[in-house]
DNA sequence: CACCAGGCAAGTA
DNA sequence: TACTTGCATGGT
């Protein structure tokens, strides 16, 4: 199993090269970008983002200040704005809650920062490991419909796989490598949007040597 | 026009 | 437990 999820991981790098994520100049930056992109073209996100800095609001205390009804304004071009202007204070409530500053609470025992994150209203696991990995520089393996893809073609994972069920499948049989871990998930979205995708097989996807 | 995009929670049976 | 539905903008 590591000898195909390597070489599934040099054949996408050979072909895209390194995709340098998270896009976000702070962890805190990289953090809002997680809950704002559920189900949304990042090209959306950042005009959301856009707005949030042009009204001095990507720290943690002015945008916890904004009313519930302006943060959504704000959010509006990212898509589901009322929903995410909840989700997104939610989090901002539990970082208050547990000391106020990203970086410190992110490197607390993982564990235990996945499941409190996981207990906040509005992030579930895809979002929770993209926080940790992306914003915490934490081993912890992103995973998403891109990868179910990809894992259920290569008849690496039953159809019905559950999410923990395909992020095991990463951890356990690929080093702990907040770099690798990085590139990998990256790279695996960064196939999501190459052509290739609606068809069992093409013969310009670079994974198509690999298939059974 | 239809369909998709770096999900998630709440409702239903 | 296993499906289904709502949420919403913007690009192709």
């Amino acid at each position: 199993m590591r000898g195909r999820l390597l070489a599934i991981y040099h054949r996408l790098y050979a072909a895209f090269g390194a995709q340098h994520w998270w896009p976000g100049e702070t962890p805190f930056e990289v953090a809002v970008g997680a809950v704002l992109t559920q189900n949304t073209a990042w090209r959306n996100v950042e005009r959301a983002i856009a707005n949030l800095k042009g009204a001095g609001c990507l720290e943690l205390a002015p945008l916890l200040a904004l009313p519930e009804a302006r943060l959504a304004e704000l959010l509006r071009p990212a898509g589901y704005f009322n929903v995410k202007a909840r989700r997104l204070r939610n989090l901002l409530v539990h970082l208050r809650d547990h000391g106020g500053e990203l970086t410190t609470y992110l490197a607390g025992d993982l564990g235990r920062r996945r499941e409190e994150l996981l207990a906040v209203n509005g992030l579930g696991p895809e979002t929770v490991d993209s926080i940790l990995l992306y914003a915490g520089n934490r081993p912890t393996f992103v995973c998403d419909a891109y990868t179910r893809r990809l894992l259920t073609r290569h008849g690496l994972i039953g159809e019905g796989a559950s999410y923990e069920a395909m992020r095991a499948l990463f951890m356990d049989h690929l080093p702990a490598d907040v770099a690798l871990y990085n590139e990998y998930h990256a790279l695996i979205v960064r196939t999501g949007y190459h052509h290739c995708k609606p068809q069992p097989r093409c013969a310009a996807c670079p994974l198509a040597p690999l298939l059974p």
